[in-house]
DNA sequence: GACTTTAAAATTTTT
DNA sequence: TTTTAAAGTC
């Protein structure tokens, strides 16, 4: 062997020491560094773990692991130093072998790993910096839409932008839209805001003009589609007067930027040698173009996915982008991480076989090395919330009351978590609950940021209307139309004529409630020079009188609005701590993509409810998945294959969330917005392995009977009361609105033992719950046929339960 | 112009 | 059932 083979030898196990701890595949992909390289990374296999060190060894030893070249400096004794150094690694010898084996390391800078959610970027961040240090500060780690807005920043004015220009979100966007509708006289029945928007939103992606949207032979003879044509050219033109950018603007004008300028191609092509995707099963065609063109020149584009669990097809996501990588790039190699490190062997048993019944995938098999632990507990509920205290029992009787942080509620629909909510109450399990609105999302946060927005930049004309009669100040719908008009007659933005009104006669009769507004902005725009940032926004809160009114009303959901108006001054100063010059602008302008507030506290010791989407990234040692029912999971909407394809998928990314436990539940009947549905069980669990499974349900008579005429409601339940839980029901059934709440009767009926345990409790009586441990009742408030029980337990302190649910877990001492 | 009432719609979601 | 927006009333 000659020394030049030694060396690369030598130099491949060297470097790979430094990985030692990664499993073999892992320990593959973190060496393959050159070229493109397709990483599929099934659920739990370490996929974040592979990206950091992945990227370290691109900064540490560049092309070392993964190249023929030998330097020319090399020598004979080096080869043999470093053959020795792998063998008999010491730590004298150890800084001499690192330089030997570093080819072209990578500057910090020159690579950009590129994920989707401020989430992910932040964690991809912190832990580049916790083991690079300094250097993992320079890598640049951040979303497709900070990446691009900093790309554009830089040359708008290229694409006819100012570099200042403002994001618009995707409610901004939606105002315009029915801004022009109204204009254009078009029904909003006909012409869905959202959904003229994600047509646009299409467009975009296909990168159509509103010219050749409005030519797409796709589109002909449809008059709607010519419509829709003539609100995207008016979107756009009233967006680029605005200076403003959507999200998908965004990459859009990056691509184009890139597209049409060989310099500024040329130059991040250059700069950017190695580039990273996460998630790419999520990317759509935009973001497919950016990465290409991106690593267009190295071609060192590595991107990490896993088709089966693709879950946003609906929001654009095209996973024909994994699936042709390999097409696109003849010399891909391609890399799959199997090893799951998370689950049991039951529950990854159970997701391979659900997953197997999907067609076109790339075909994946997890295993583990961890225990085959219990098997996945299914249950058979009667209603929803004899599914709820099903999930609260079981919570209980896994936890007893500690570590409520270790369960996970995952369900289809966020309309589900009401009735979860109702039963954690009662049974005073601590949760919290993940989605819905978010704290940047809520009227009054925006408003705030809509009068920062006014104050930094007067021309803002979208949320001058949002804030010129909030709070009421007399300016209504009249006269901004009227104001609105006289600036697009002059060409000029609203604000110049609501600071101005005597120029323009037919305001006349407003000047009163006009002068003031804008003399209270100018007044803001003064104190910004004065002031520091915080101050400044308490003063904006002042004279805005928007606190003064949150605090005039005096209910509770005022309260809250103004302690979140207040809120956003944390994030001011979150601002403050990062940035070197800070300014109004910049704050706005990052808060434009970072919006992703942390609400998710993770040292509360709750329960967490969440959506199977939102959980995406996620584990739990315990998770319960509720609501397997057709129509409800795998949703109604899904019709085609295709669709049903993806909710398979949310089915095993669900299901890959559990680390110990799996519980799944469905309900006989269901009350959802507001109806009462019956609804078969859902498919999956017909795909799922029965070997893997603990069947459970309430003794009880098949529902065929269900089917019978009804009867008089106070019949069945003296005949009810007679039998054990969920007992035959003839005639039982009922539509929702012929009798108030037959489900709930039922419930409280479904307490068996517990009629009486309303008063079974009274005053310094001590109990003993199976979950709480030991404690004394210190007041008992009868409600109806139920009682509010105040308890305080000896370990975790005073809890309020109620006592027809609580008396399932619970017995006097 | 401000407030109240009523009706319709309600997957999934990040930027 | 709950939420939100638009129409109706003072």
């Amino acid at each position: 062997m000659n020394f030049e083979e030694q060396f690369r030898q030598a130099r491949r196990s060297v470097i790979a020491a430094d990985f030692e701890k990664l499993n073999k595949m892992q320990q593959t992909a973190v060496l393959t560094t050159q070229g493109p390289l397709l990483l599929l990374a099934g659920a739990g296999s370490g996929k974040t773990t592979v990206l950091i060190n992945r990227i370290a060894n691109l900064i540490r030893y560049g092309a070392g692991a993964d190249a023929e070249e030998v330097p020319q400096y090399i020598t004979p004794e080096d080869a043999a130093f470093l053959s020795e150094y792998a063998l008999h690694p010491t730590e004298e010898m150890r800084a001499r072998a690192q330089a030997l084996c570093a080819l072209h390391p990578a500057a910090p800078w020159s690579i950009i790993a590129i994920t989707f959610t401020n989430k992910a970027a932040n964690e991809l961040k912190a832990r580049l910096v916790s083991m690079l240090g300094e250097d993992g500060e320079g890598v640049w780690a951040m979303t497709f839409h900070a990446a691009c807005c900093r790309i554009l920043r830089r040359d708008a004015a290229r694409m006819g932008y100012d570099n200042h220009f403002t994001i618009y979100d995707s409610d901004d966007s939606a105002r315009v839209i029915k801004d022009i509708l109204k204009e254009m006289n078009l029904d909003d029945k006909v012409y869905p805001p959202r959904l003229v928007l994600s047509i646009i939103s299409r467009a975009k992606d296909a990168m159509q003009t509103p010219a050749a949207f409005a030519k797409d032979p796709a589109n002909a003879g449809d008059y709607r589609y010519s419509q829709i044509a003539k609100i995207y050219a008016s979107y756009q033109k009233r967006l680029k007067d605005a200076d403003a950018v959507d999200f998908d603007d965004i990459i859009l004008l990056t691509v184009r930027l890139l597209q049409e300028n060989q310099d500024i191609l040329e130059y991040y092509q250059r700069k950017f040698r190695y580039v990273l995707i996460d998630e790419y099963q999520d990317t759509n065609h935009l973001q497919y173009l950016l990465a290409s063109l991106l690593a267009g020149n190295y071609k060192n584009i590595c991107v990490v996915g896993d088709d089966d669990q693709s879950i946003y097809r609906f929001r654009g996501a095209t996973i024909e982008n994994i699936l042709n990588f390999e097409k696109q790039y003849q010399n891909a190699r391609t890399i799959r991480l199997e090893q799951n490190y998370r689950s049991t062997k039951y529950i990854l048993q159970a997701a391979n076989t659900v997953i197997s019944h999907n067609q076109g995938r790339k075909g994946k098999k997890l295993w583990t090395d961890n225990d085959s632990g219990e098997k996945i507990t299914v249950y058979e509920a009667y209603n929803e919330s004899d599914e709820a205290n099903f999930v609260a029992s079981r919570i209980f009787s896994l936890s007893h009351g500690n570590d409520f942080q270790d369960f996970a509620v995952l369900y289809r629909t966020n309309a589900q978590s009401n009735a979860m909510e109702y039963a954690f109450k009662r049974n005073g399990i601590p949760y919290r609950i993940i989605g819905g609105t978010r704290f940047f999302d809520r009227a009054e946060v925006k408003d705030m940021l809509a009068y920062l927005c006014v104050i930094h930049n007067h021309n803002d004309d979208l949320r001058l209307q949002r804030i010129i009669n909030n709070p009421a100040r007399g300016i209504g719908a009249k006269t901004l139309e009227m104001a609105a008009r006289q600036a697009t007659a002059a060409g000029e933005s609203i604000y110049q004529v609501v600071s101005n009104p005597q120029n323009y006669p037919c305001m006349e009769k407003a000047i009163g409630k006009l002068q003031p507004f804008a003399d209270m902005i100018a007044h803001c725009t003064s104190l910004l020079e004065q002031l520091s940032l915080p101050d400044f926004y308490d003063e904006v809160l002042r004279c805005t009188g928007y606190l003064a009114m949150l605090e005039q009303k005096n209910d509770i959901e005022s309260r809250t609005r103004a302690e979140n108006v207040q809120e956003l001054k944390s994030s001011i100063l979150g601002y403050l701590e990062n940035a070197d010059a800070p300014t109004l602008g910049g704050f706005l302008e990052e808060i434009a993509l970072y919006t992703d507030i942390e609400q998710y506290d993770e040292g509360a010791d709750a329960v967490v409810m969440m959506t199977m989407h939102s959980a995406k990234g996620l584990e739990f040692p315990n998770v319960c998945l509720v609501g397997w029912e057709e129509g409800l999971f795998p949703s109604g909407r899904a019709e085609s294959p295709d669709e049903l394809e993806e909710e398979r998928r949310l089915c095993y990314v669900a299901i890959t969330r559990a680390k110990q436990t799996l519980s799944i539940s469905y309900a006989h009947q269901r009350m959802l917005y507001g109806r009462t549905n019956w609804n078969r069980p859902s498919r999956f669990l017909t795909e799922l392995p029965e070997e893997c499974l603990d069947q459970k349900r309430k003794e009880r008579p098949t529902y065929a009977e269900d089917e019978s005429s009804a009867q008089p409601m106070d019949q069945n339940i003296d005949e009810l009361s007679q039998l054990p839980a969920y007992p035959a029901s003839r005639g039982f059934r009922q539509s929702a609105s012929a009798q108030p709440r037959p489900a709930a009767a039922r419930a409280s009926i479904s307490a068996g033992k517990a009629t009486g345990a309303a008063f079974a409790f009274r005053k310094g009586d001590m109990v003993s719950h199976a979950a709480f441990g030991k404690g004394m009742v210190l007041s008992a408030l009868p409600m109806g046929n139920d009682a509010l029980l105040e308890i305080a337990f000896d370990e975790i302190g005073t809890k309020k339960l109620m006592a027809n649910t609580a008396s399932q877990h619970m017995h006097k001492l």
